[in-house]
DNA sequence: ATAGCCATTGACCGAATCGGTTAATGGCTA
DNA sequence: TAGCCATTAACCGATTCGGTCAATGGCTAT
């Protein structure tokens, strides 16, 4: 696998990209080598020549996704942000970020979370199981979060729960992921938060 | 196909539902008819014996749930109410009647919807031109809405839009749709849309 | 100029699976 | 007991699967 870390970096990238779609889109079973290889340009000999086998490629991926997240968790979030909708904010731009570096990072790696073949499922739990064990938008939402901001009978966790379910319905709403659709769903958020904040919110917060 | 149709219904659902699942979440070319026997508990003949062939199988279901998503709007919609989210509350509960009846059904619509292969996409485009041109979604939520209930600086079409990504989101994070997870659903857009009300709503509407 | 290296590929492998067919089975009816 | 019909196992040729390999061709070092 040396061979394809010494490839440029943009070539990876169309790779992963490819690799990452298929699987996401179609599991591992219905996924072949020969559509990622079409989708990412390259003969599908190449692949093998740079992974040795579809379960090398896939497993390798899953890791290098949770290595992508975990370092962008750790360059931007900041904990000195107490703010409930300025933490969701925080996570969404952490979120969109590497959706831009990565459109189909997020899918494949729920995908990877309800997938069942037998071929992976055991390699799966493991590599999930040595990760962290999350959620990791409760994590970063709630731990020192100041929820005294809302009015009384808003439950933060049912707006948190909305969030949440927002995002991943406009995401399941648009499979092809350009910058431009990033920047409409980021300005969606905004949108949604500055609603949320000025409705849920006592009057001396706003 | 009328050997099909002299079945017992409950039989014919088990079939149905095993293939909404499959073509939903594989599309046309990756979901196998052995994979659907497989899901029904049939043999792949039978399923050749009833339909002939993969295409008529996968056109007959998308006009099926057509005729169904009608049926289910022309017996519960009401013109009468005009409150916006009695109005959501009235779709959502056709919704998930409809899930109750057929759980993969939205997800197999949704798929239909963006399915590309080249074998039924001309057939495809030409059965949802023959239906009526939606929003389903906005046409019931504005059609003669009173909107004046909000609260100033309160955009309605964000509120459905919200709406709408957080049912497609839940319902994308629930793969398995049982009808306990319909009736959770149930309550969460319950709470949800009284959270709603409660704080977009001009107080004198409460 | 040329020798050699290495990324990349088309052609190929046996096995599996595809959509679809067919002959046989077996339960039901008359 | 004759016949009908739903249902299936076994099979068809074609395609696709994961994976291999020999050949190509561009690059570098001499």
């Amino acid at each position: 696998m040396e061979k394809f870390f010494s490839l440029p970096i943009e070539k990876q990238n169309i790779l992963i990209d490819a690799a990452l779609t298929c699987f996401g889109t179609n599991g591992y079973k219905k996924a072949s080598i020969s559509d990622i290889a079409t989708a990412a340009g390259v003969s599908k000999a190449l692949i093998f020549h740079y992974f040795g086998t579809k379960k090398a490629l896939y497993l390798y991926l899953i890791e290098l996704c949770g290595n992508i997240l975990r370092d962008e968790i750790n360059e931007k979030f900041d904990d000195g942000v107490t703010d409930f909708f300025d933490r969701i904010k925080l996570l969404s731009s952490i979120e969109i970020s590497v959706m831009k570096k990565h459109p189909a990072m997020l899918s494949f790696l729920n995908s990877v979370y309800f997938e069942n073949d037998d071929e992976v499922k055991a390699d799966i739990k493991t590599i999930i199981e040595n990760g962290q064990g999350e959620n990791l938008r409760n994590r970063i939402a709630f731990k020192g979060t100041d929820i005294s901001k809302f009015k009384d009978g808003i439950d933060p966790k049912l707006v948190m729960k909305i969030f949440t379910w927002l995002v991943d319905g406009y995401l399941s709403k648009v499979p092809i992921k350009t910058a431009i659709n990033l920047d409409d769903l980021c300005e969606e958020i905004d949108e949604c938060i500055n609603l949320f904040k000025k409705n849920f919110y006592r009057e001396k917060y706003l």
